[in-house]
Formats: C-alpha cells, sequence, structure tokens
RNA sequence: UGGCUUAUGGUGUAACUGGCAACACGUCUGGUUUUGGUCCAGAAGAGUCUAGGUUCGAGCCCUAGUAAGCCAACCA
C-alpha cells in the first residue's frame, strides 16, 4: 500500500522548490540537447535518462535539440543514429529541433549587441587573443580592437557573415570584462567565420554562432525551465545568464541551467574522441561494435533499453565524481533477461560422448521448459541420440568431490533428458580423450549433484559465437598523464568460437535473445544469414564455481583484494574493536576487552603512540588504547608525559567506561 | 599564484533538512533447485577527509586545513 518514498535527488529537490515558490507545473519543459558529432554512449544514457526522466515524472515535455553549430564536425548520419537510440531507449520527445533553426534569430541578436556596445569584432590571430586571455591565475588585458566605433562593427560583423572575409580574418566578441575571475566571462567568442557546408543550412552561413551564445539563448527560445548539463559546464553558467539577461522579456520564463556529474564505467572510456580513433583506426568494427560502450554497441551485444534505463536509474544523481564498476552493468542485463530469455542449450567447447546402452539408430525428442522465470514461456522440443556434444570443462577423469560434473564412475543429469554414468574415454595420439563412453538410465528421479547442458550431434546446428571481452585492461584507461589510453588496449577482446546448438534456434532472428544454459546470455547479431547464424555473448551467467577454482589468471581482473583479517596488523584490530566498544553489549564488551588485551601483547609502544591524539569524541577508541596501554604498562613498559597526559585526560571524561578503564592503570 | 565544485563501507547513492548512518551492486556463509543460474535466509564491511568549535545532541551548522575534479579550443 505505502509506496516506500524515494528520496529526490538533488535536480528533483531544485525543481520541487521551484514549484514550491510559484513556478506552475504547465511551465516544466526539458530538453536533450547532442551535438551530432558522434554516437551516444552509455554515459549520455544518463542525461537521457535525468532529463526524459524528469519529463516523465512531471508529465512534462521534453525536446531533443541538435547542437549542430560546427558544421566541420556534424553529419546527418549521426542524427539518424541519435534519434533511433534515444527511441530505442522508449523515449519520445516533443519537438525535434536543431540550434540552427535559430541562426537567424541569434544572428538578429548579435548585431542589437553590437548596436548596445556589448559585442565587437576582433581581428587579431588566435595566439594574440589568447594571450591577452591571460590564464585562469592571471587576468586578461584588453586588446586593441576592443574600442572599435559601432558603426564599424557593424560593418565588419556584416561582411563576415556575406563571405567577404577568410576563415579566421575576424571574430565577434562579446564585450564583458578582460579582468574577470571566470576565463568563459573575457570577452568570450559569439561568432566565428566557417566557409564549411552545414548539413541542414548549407552554405546559406559563412559565420557559425559558438556553444555559449547559442545553448542558453536556445533554451530561452523553447522555454526551456532546466537545463540540465554535466559538471564541466558549471563555470559557464555565468556566462548562460548573462546571455540570457541581455535579451530576455520579463515575461518569459529565464531557463535555469544545473549541472550533475557524468557517468564514468570502470574498464572503459567515455570521450567521443577516443572512441571515434577506435572505430577510426579500425580496433572494431564500427560505432556499434558490440565491445563499444555505445548504446548501439549495447544493443547489438544484446542489452535491453530496461536494463540499461534500470542501470542509469540505481547509479543515481549527485555533484560528484565517480566510477560505476561495470558489475553493476551485467548485473542489470542479467536481472532483467533471467526473467525475459528463452533457454535453450548450446555447447561451445564440444566434447563427444557416447551413450553405449542406447539404440544407435534411436531418437527421441524430449520435453524441455523454457523458462521456469516465466510460466507463459512454454516448452519445446528437443532431440536426444546415442552422440552428444557436451562442454569440455564438464568432464573430468578424477576429481575433487567439490567437482559436481562428470567424472569416471561418476552420475550426472543431462538437462531436460537422463542421468548418465561415466565408464571410459578414449584417447588420441597425444592424450586428448576424444570420447566419453558412458550409460544411462532413464530414471530420472534420481538425486544427482550435477546438471549439464548438451546437444544431438546428429540434430545440431553449427553456430558463430563472438565472445567478448573488456576492451581495456585498465581501471580508467585514460586517466593516465604519462600514458594513451590505446596502450590498455586489451588484445584478447574477442573471442571467435565455433559452437553447436540445438535444432530449435534454426530460425532465431536478428536481435533475438537467449540464456545458453549453464552459459551466458547470447544475442543474434545482424550478420547473421540464412545458413550460418552468429551470437553476441552478451554477458555470462554469475560463476561461483569459477570463484572457487584455484585459477592461475588470478590477479588480471580484479583491481585488488582487501587483504584477509587475519593478516592485519594487531595495532589495527585494536583500533577497530574500539569503534565499536561503546555499542557493544556488556557481555561482548568483556570479550572485547580480552580480545585487545590478548593482541595488545603483540604491538609495541610505537605502533600505540600515535593513538593518544585520537579526538575526544571516538570514546571507542581511547578505551581501547587505555587498555591497551595498560597491558604495554604491566609488561614493564616506563610510563613518560605523553603516557600520563592522556591517562589524566582519560580520568576526567565524561564517559564513565573510558574512566572507569583509566583508574584501572 | 586566482575562481568554482566535491569529499559517507571496495563501488554508487541515501539519511524526512540537527536525533540510533540506510539501500543497491560486489564479497562471504547457509538453504532450495533438472542451470555451480534464479530464488530464500544471514554475515562481514563506514564513527561520514583532518583538526577545532556551536549544541542536550553534528554526516548535516561554523572556522581553519587537506585531497580530488573543472576553468587558458575560432569544440560542444
Amino acid at each position: 500500500m505505502s509506496e516506500d518514498k524515494k528520496s529526490l535527488n538533488f535536480l528533483e529537490q531544485i525543481i520541487e522548490n521551484d514549484l514550491a515558490n510559484g513556478l506552475p507545473k504547465s511551465k516544466l519543459r526539458f530538453r536533450f540537447p547532442p551535438e551530432p558529432n558522434g554516437y551516444l554512449h552509455i554515459g549520455h544514457t544518463k542525461a537521457i535518462g535525468i532529463s526524459f526522466g524528469l519529463g516523465e515524472k512531471y508529465n512534462a515535455p521534453v525536446n531533443l535539440r541538435f547542437d549542430d553549430t560546427n558544421p566541420a564536425k556534424e553529419e546527418q548520419e549521426y542524427v539518424d543514429a541519435i534519434k533511433e537510440d534515444v527511441s530505442w531507449l522508449g523515449y519520445s520527445w516533443d519537438k525535434e529541433l536543431f540550434s540552427s533553426d535559430y541562426f537567424q534569430q541569434l544572428y538578429d541578436w548579435a548585431v542589437m549587441f553590437i548596436k548596445q556596445g556589448k559585442a565587437y569584432v576582433d581581428s587579431q590571430s588566435s595566439e594574440a587573443m589568447a594571450e591577452q586571455k591571460g590564464t585562469p591565475t592571471q587576468p586578461g588585458v584588453d586588446g586593441p580592437y576592443r574600442n572599435r566605433s559601432v558603426a564599424e562593427n557593424l560593418d565588419l560583423f556584416e561582411r563576415m557573415k556575406k563571405g567577404e572575409f577568410e576563415e579566421g580574418a575576424h571574430i565577434l566578441r562579446a564585450k564583458i570584462d578582460m579582468q574577470h575571475p571566470n576565463m568563459l566571462m573575457r570577452d568570450p567568442i559569439m561568432y566565428r567565420i566557417l566557409k564549411k557546408h552545414h548539413h541542414r543550412t548549407g552554405d546559406d552561413w559563412c559565420i557559425y554562432p559558438m556553444y555559449d551564445w547559442t545553448h542558453g539563448e536556445s533554451d530561452y527560445i523553447e522555454q526551456i525551465s532546466h537545463s540540465l548539463c554535466s559538471l564541466e559546464f558549471k563555470a559557464h553558467r555565468e556566462l548562460y545568464n548573462w546571455f540570457l539577461e541581455q535579451i530576455i522579456d520579463e515575461k518569459k520564463l529565464k531557463p535555469k541551467q544545473r549541472e550533475f556529474a557524468r557517468l564514468n564505467l570502470s574498464y572503459t572510456i567515455m570521450s567521443k574522441r577516443k572512441l571515434l580513433k577506435l572505430v577510426e583506426d579500425n580496433i572494431v568494427t564500427g560505432w556499434d561494435d558490440p565491445r563499444m560502450p555505445t548504446i548501439s554497441g549495447l544493443r547489438r551485444r544484446g542489452y535491453t533499453p530496461n536494463s540499461l534505463r534500470k542501470f542509469v536509474e540505481t547509479v543515481g544523481v549527485a555533484k560528484r565524481d565517480n566510477v560505476i564498476e561495470v558489475s553493476l552493468l551485467e548485473f542489470c542485463i542479467r536481472e532483467d533477461l533471467n526473467k525475459t530469455a528463452p533457454r535453450v542449450m548450446a555447447v561451445l567447447d564440444p566434447v563427444k560422448l557416447i551413450i553405449t546402452n542406447y539404440p544407435e539408430d534411436k531418437e527421441e525428442w524430449l520435453e524441455a521448459e523454457n523458462n521456469q522465470e516465466d510460466d507463459s514461456a512454454g516448452y519445446r522440443k528437443v532431440p536426444f541420440s546415442r552422440a552428444l556434444y557436451i562442454e569440455k570443462d564438464d568432464f573430468k577423469e578424477e576429481a575433487a568431490n567439490n567437482f559436481f560434473r562428470l567424472k569416471l564412475g561418476g552420475e550426472v543429469r543431462l538437462k531436460n533428458a537422463y542421468i548418465i554414468k561415466a565408464e571410459s574415454v578414449t584417447k588420441d595420439a597425444k592424450g586428448n580423450i576424444t570420447e566419453i563412453h558412458c550409460t544411462y538410465s532413464e530414471d530420472t528421479s534420481k538425486k544427482v549433484k550435477g546438471t549439464l547442458h548438451w546437444v544431438s550431434i546428429k540434430h545440431a546446428i553449427k553456430a558463430k559465437v563472438r565472445e567478448y571481452d573488456r576492451l581495456f585492461m585498465d581501471e580508467a584507461p585514460d586517466s593516465h598523464p604519462d600514458k594513451d589510453f590505446m596502450e590498455f588496449l586489451n588484445p584478447n577482446s574477442l573471442k571467435l568460437i565455433d559452437a553447436f546448438v540445438e535444432p530449435s534456434l534454426k530460425d532465431a532472428r536478428v536481435g533475438e535473445r537467449f540464456q545458453f544454459q549453464r552459459i551466458g546470455y547470447f544475442s543474434v547479431d545482424k550478420d547473421s544469414t540464412e545458413e550460418q547464424l552468429i551470437f553476441n555473448k552478451t554477458v555470462g551467467l554469475r560463476d561461483s564455481w569459477e570463484k572457487q577454482k584455484p585459477v592461475e589468471k588470478v590477479n588480471q581482473n580484479k583491481p585488488q583484494n582487501n587483504s584477509s583479517q587475519s593478516q592485519r596488523k594487531a595495532i589495527d584490530v585494536i583500533q577497530q574493536l574500539g569503534k565499536k566498544y561503546t555499542n557493544l553489549p556488556e557481555e561482548k564488551q568483556q570479550k572485547a576487552k580480552a580480545d585487545i588485551q590478548e593482541l595488545a601483547k603483540n604491538i609495541s609502544y610505537e605502533e600505540l603512540q600515535p593513538l593518544f591524539n585520537t579526538a575526544a569524541k571516538k570514546v571507542g577508541t581511547r578505551i581501547a588504547v587505555t587498555i591497551a596501554l595498560d597491558v604495554l604498562l604491566k609488561g614493564g613498559l616506563q610510563t613518560n608525559s605523553e603516557i600520563n597526559e592522556f591517562i589524566e585526560k582519560a580520568l576526567v571524561d565524561e564517559n564513565d567506561l573510558l574512566k572507569k578503564e583509566a583508574q584501572l592503570v
């Protein structure tokens, strides 16, 4: 009944506040403003989830606005891809808009700025202007063209527009303050000359507005109430507001820019420029390569819109830099697919298994449940025969008891079929197992520890499987100032596998997702043909067996594990026991005390002494130190002024426990 | 020799605006199971960056530090 009330993130709080202060709910409007210069990635999914999510929450419209002010980098291909990705995620925008729609209005405003003495044409080299601009720690100085007459500015700007000048000859700058502590306020550029073809306005314009000049005014034109972007635009807010204040009509709404921390994923990169490099260098096969963190890549990999939305929701919204562990993404997709993906059997690394007491020419079509998590999923038939494939890993001639799979003399269940017992193996000249010989029993009620998946050799379909590993071997590949992110590329990020799958998969269609039982989730790749099925591995099943195995490859994946408790130094354990001390019930306190006394035998005064400075309020730690100190003193330690001072303080503390321990010393 | 922002378990986010630090992932136990999956039950792990202060009471307020990020594209 009672919905557990989710706490609001800081953006929602801002909106609630505005609403409480009189902003009508009907005025709420958001926007997602991608630049069409690349494909959207998982980081954008967060931005999309925030603005479109707010739109859904408040039933407010959300515009999709392409920020296309730089004809040098932007293309129609990207516009189309972005639209596809946003709709695939399940969001629908109110209006599809382009910043270029506002070029004329922006130009008119710029002319107004010039007339009001708020903008001027600068004609220096970019180097000269950069020098005058100063640095973050040093103020800038005015340039020589800063005080051109209005008439001259108007004339030059007009001629810039007409295309009379070459690129770089002139620019239009806002006239604000060259000494401003915020560098963005030091006469920012509003227009530059760019004689490039624009994907929408063609050759109409020779001058193009800059981001800062365009963005806020576009928000204003569209009457966006909350313009949400990532943290690196924080400093731009001041300029955003300045530009708005010059043109605002008091009767209209003034958009509010607020900034959130962008999403970072461990073991990957999120920069469009760097992703583009992977594409251009053919490290990957394209923007939608399943190893890419792009939305299209994840889609091709088999991720669902649901899982991505859940992921973004789980990650939350705040203002501090963050790195999300990939395991959370994997959790989200497994959670979704577990409920929805039909189960099938596929063998990726086959070894032949012969059931010697099963007739040579017999075959049976056995019933198999499609998805035990979904009652409506129904059943299908799988063919069984004398000769099967099972996974090589599922058989060992000899193995310990915790190996639940097949071993000589041992029994396992074949999923959806019978119980078999391994009798013998045949090997090739090199000693590799070529065949496993088993006998089967039709009594399937018997309890056995292991269940294996399998395919009937005669009926199996050959399929290609692409198994992916992370693209980078470093946790944060582009965070090393001295190293290029390309150095961390994982040479084995793609593994091609020839697999055998059950015949029901014959008609599987591109994009369909399955669970290959006991292995993972797979989806049919678009490269598949009538003759050749190709599967992408989306993600493996959780595997608690893999973790138990005494593997040699260890550390290569895990950043580092916290060293086990047993290896911790005695002093650290004492400190930790102390932290909890005052919260413990009396008997446990006694035990903790005994533990501390025992541990104290193994510490030196030098280790204990720094803890004398423990803050007064951390009473527990001080108690533990007192107890330990007592042990040391009884062990022959000479008292000194530091010790006395510490005990003195304890004796007059208001905490009785501490006082009591101090009195014992 | 600047400005802005941030700081809570391994990770991410909370804490009803000053009242027993919670949730999720991950980790570890145990149970169920024709997937070593799922599911179920449980555990460990944080005195909230440091030092002071205000307060009956501080993760939250104040002061001073420390650390990290962002800001010097005719990119967005």
